[in-house]
DNA sequence: TAAAATTCATGGTAGGACCATTGATCCTAA
DNA sequence: TTAGGATCAATGGTCCTACCATGAATTTTA
């Protein structure tokens, strides 16, 4: 069984990443914050300019640091979103298995953000909804515009959740499938049959009826999930 | 109207992320592909040791890359889940809203999961979620131990979605909520009750019924969310 | 033949130098 | 007096060189 842990000198790095992660989660840390400069900073921990500018850039990757040069370091305004970005940026996104399970990661964020829209959208956002379903229905014609509205029209539903992580990460989520998506296939059979669902998951939400509005929500992302899946069939067969 | 993009000459460090992030994308450069020595890669790249140093170490914290001294830099194994981790690892969870945030987004995911779970859990998916229900009535005397088997039992529903990046999703957004629960509430009210739920929730799964088991992981989460916002406002009034 | 010592390539750390950008300060001219 | 411009200092960006620490492969040794 094991009792211990594994001794692991841990390399400056990780020491000092791990310090600044410690002072964000307490709260010691917030955003707007500003670093001491990198020469001072490095004496202070007693550790060379280079190793902790490695931590410094890794920090800014990550999205938790902005770095201006001439002026400063600085903890990132709106944080959490920043977090949360960055690494669907890194995922491959090659078979179709993984295009199935970032869109059923997809449905889940949006069947509740949909859910809890029904139960807090303000009028702003009902009017933000309402304008991205019509702007797709002007441009059914324009694939391009329509399917850009159509991710809006997804986008403000989320947003009416009022809950910005939900939010965050339903973006995120679409950065990766739009990229693997769009070289794949085609959207334009959906768009058509899209604003049908679509109507019915804005009625649901103006009526403050959640569970419809789950429901609604969860047939018309089961929908595309099917076109995809067959699509990928006959690419097998016919290849 | 915004026609040309901001001229913005980008760093090596961006250049050079940006480079590996899209030969990932792309897939030309896999999970266990090694990289070149940072002396040589530097050379080819023409840049310094030091820049190309900090962009390497970006990565590694970013959970791209794996660095073994005296041995070489891989890119790592199961490159989407340790992707999403990290950022998680560097949320502030300080407030009653954030952590009401979270466990929404908790919610979305369970509750999809537990619904594919009832499409497609396997006889050892259920043997596991069994156990740990099991383990967890088993130790309803030991908060500790107890509250490990719930969240135990609630990876393993969401392991049996077979969407394994739900599942780093759940572990990842479990981190900062569990650190920021523990700080904050305690769960001993809560554990009773919970496995009367779980029990609805594994025999919704067993009769391979979606939308039972997804209306019933919904009513026992949104449970535990009513009693943290009962907990947070009796903590505001008595202070 | 197996164990021990060595070697060498690799990542980890350090210090110093110089460039590029930014914001603040000071000066000048209207 | 003030708007505009020049200067300056602080900061991040990049580079070089040197040396340490680790681990795997190789060689040596018993």
């Amino acid at each position: 069984m094991k009792i211990l842990d594994e001794v692991k000198k841990q390399t400056l790095f990780d020491d000092i990443v791990l310090q600044i992660q410690q002072l964000i989660q307490s709260g010691k840390l917030k955003p707007g914050d500003q670093f001491p400069a990198e020469r001072e900073l490095s004496k202070q921990l007693n550790v060379s300019r280079n190793t902790l500018r490695e931590v410094l850039k890794a920090l800014k990757l990550l999205g938790v640091i902005e770095t201006r040069q001439g002026n400063g370091t600085f903890i990132n305004e709106n944080l959490n979103a920043k977090l949360i970005s960055t690494p669907f940026e890194f995922m491959a996104v090659t078979e179709t298995n993984d295009i199935l399970d970032l869109l059923e990661a997809r449905e889940a964020i949006e069947t509740s953000a949909a859910g809890i829209a029904a139960q807090r959208a303000t009028e702003q956002d009902i009017a933000l909804i309402r304008k991205n379903m019509q702007l797709m229905k002007n441009n059914i014609d324009n694939v391009e515009l329509c399917s850009k509205y159509d991710v809006e029209f997804h986008f403000s539903i989320c947003k009416a959740s009022q809950n910005t992580f939900l939010f965050d990460l339903l973006k995120a989520i679409q950065t990766p499938l739009l990229r693997a998506m769009k070289k794949t296939y085609g959207f334009k059979n959906s768009l058509m049959r899209a604003t049908v669902y679509h109507e019915r998951i804005i009625e649901s939400i103006i009526r403050k009826e959640p569970s419809a509005a789950i429901d609604s929500m969860r047939e018309h992302l089961q929908e595309i999930k099917k076109d995809i899946q067959q699509n990928a069939t006959q690419k097998n067969v016919t290849s």
